[in-house]
DNA sequence: AGAGGCTGTCGAAGCGCTTCGACAGTTTTG
DNA sequence: CAAAACTGTCGAAGCGCTTCGACAGCCTCT
């Protein structure tokens, strides 16, 4: 391994100064910095993480506390982490993958030992046992997601309330009375993760505004759980035209079904799904949607982390507007 | 932030022996150990990473690289993911996330600075650009997927030209002689991906000794994509009646235009899948397939890499057994 | 022309930990 | 019963880098 004194040596100056060239921290003269950089390069030279990281007492590293689970959309979760991992190296950031298995553990133990600069926790509960370490520790975080009391902390998220609002609006203003939300996975609601409540709120708020009658069944994945959660919904609101969906995983087994029983879409029924764009497109009938922007989110995060890091910035939360985007699931717009 | 030397002072005893209790590399009195022990607790003290990192030069890290692109299934790469984080917890380790962005760069980047101890890398294409610095460094690496040229190199994969005769034999039993291969979408295979060509020799190979008629496409997923290749499938060969299924995002399309042309699954038409196994259960027909077992890769490469770092093993490839799981979109067994 | 300010470079002091050799005290051995 | 072999602990020397203060040389004022 080379080291910054071979360096030196190489190109006849102080180890000091090498150090200067890389950090920029002084000023060094063009021929100088050009002979040392000469030297880096024939000589092959990085320098070392860990001496770098005793001596500055900063890792550039950023850690990233992911959700162990598998109940909730993984591909959002990985489009996030991707994102995060891309964003932070365009500031000289690396990332480190925490699952949350270890819980509040991983959180003292990154924070105590230095690993990491600062962190990012994705699907944060609406009071997140992780939250009291956060708010005590030095080391910044920014969360995805928006906990219940966000009293000195960092959050991004979309939101969801207004994303609630905007499909009932979306279905209200194409003559829908009778309106259901396809949820979650019971799980999700029970530890109360944050955006499934929030989104709840604003489809009943705005629902209530508009003389809407909405009627709410989380709904585990896949085909069969579709076709129960289906039954019962059209067994109690037999006049239901609506549909919000807020599992990805059901959005294929609900088109099914109402092909199956002869109900068009978008002529008969008009469905509206929360979503990524892909998942989307990709449905037999392509849906209208509000996007998940999950880089979005990811890149915002970073940024938010970084400019902590950096000192420019205190605590903020930061909502991303909801964007629907009308494809064929939804009938079109009624005449002015 | 509480140091080495601070609890040494508050427990009477020298810095090197609070080292040696935590590392276990010397032998330490009953008495000395529980005493450092308390003072450990009390003080609430972590070694700090990147001086451990400095004077071992271990950094106890693992760094794993993630495809950039959203082109295949995407949950898998999470499930492997996860699997490797929470296995490298058990061994000691954190992980690194590293996209595949920064291409070759980022072995130099990671393997010069020491950041992490050793890689493990993930969508490995049959000549990989990252190969000849893997086989160069000093770093261990494994590789999750098997290159064209394994000399030197730890691999761990699914068998997947295994895989590939599992599911013509399948078919073959059930009397099926014209089968169609729905594949991977086209840039999968122009990149030369293993896993894609190795399943397809697999396939061919055995179609060939059973006599099968076989007919691969590669597809894009998503429905409208699915619908096409459909078409042109029966259109080339009208008496195709299995078909084995290797984009899972093609899966439900597929189901839903064999419904809608009236061929009932499996009366009419078999069907087996190359997915994880909650894909395979959600379908709308409970998919017969081959699971793609994730977390076992994930979890096989972390340990294989962990040996590796400890002197305890050299290079191997390991090739896991695929197993063939009997769902409702297969036909029964022929009797014997 | 001398005071005062800049610039660019250097030396040295750590950052917090691991690890090697030394050694006092105790136990085993022939 | 002395010699040899352990055991448990300590001190000191780094690991490779950052950063602070110092300072030589030069330029700019009045």
């Amino acid at each position: 391994m080379v080291t910054l004194a071979e360096v030196a040596q190489h190109a006849g100056v102080s180890a000091s100064t090498v150090s200067y060239v890389l950090s920029g921290k002084r000023s060094i003269s063009a021929g100088t910095r050009q002979r040392v950089e000469r030297s880096i390069h024939e000589l092959g030279y990085h320098p070392n993480a860990g001496a770098r990281a005793l001596a500055s007492s900063r890792s550039n590293i950023i850690a990233l506390m992911v959700p162990l689970r598998t109940d909730m959309y993984v591909p959002v979760m990985m489009e996030i982490a991707i994102a995060v991992a891309t964003t932070a190296r365009t500031h000289g950031y690396d990332v480190l993958l925490l699952t949350g298995e270890e819980g509040p553990d991983a959180v003292r133990r990154v924070a105590g030992s230095g690993l990491a600069d600062g962190m990012i926790l994705m699907d944060v509960e609406l009071d997140d046992e992780r939250l009291p370490l956060l708010r005590g520790a030095r080391q910044p975080a920014v969360l995805i997601g928006l906990p219940a009391d966000t009293e000195g902390l960092t959050c991004v998220d979309l939101d969801f309330k207004a994303t609630g609002a905007l499909c009932v609006e979306h279905l209200a203003e194409r003559g829908h009375r009778d309106v259901a939300v396809i949820g979650e996975a019971p799980a999700v609601y029970e530890r109360h993760t944050g955006f499934a409540e929030r989104t709840l709120d604003g489809l009943r708020g705005r629902a209530r505004e508009l003389g809407v009658r909405l009627l709410h069944r989380p709904c585990e994945g896949g085909y069969d759980a579709m076709a129960v959660t289906l039954a019962r919904i059209l067994d109690e609101r037999p006049g239901t035209t609506g549909f919000v969906v807020q599992n990805e995983s059901a959005v294929e087994p609900l088109l099914a079904l109402l092909r199956q029983q002869g109900r068009a879409v978008p002529e008969d029924v008009s469905v509206v799904a929360v979503c990524p764009d892909q998942v989307a497109v990709q449905a037999s009938v392509r849906l209208t949607s509000v996007a998940i922007p999950a880089q979005e989110m990811g890149r915002h995060a970073v940024e938010q982390l970084v400019a902590k890091l950096d000192g420019r910035a205190g605590d903020e939360v930061v909502l991303l507007a909801p964007e629907l985007t009308l494809r064929a699931s939804s009938g079109p717009a009624p005449l002015p």
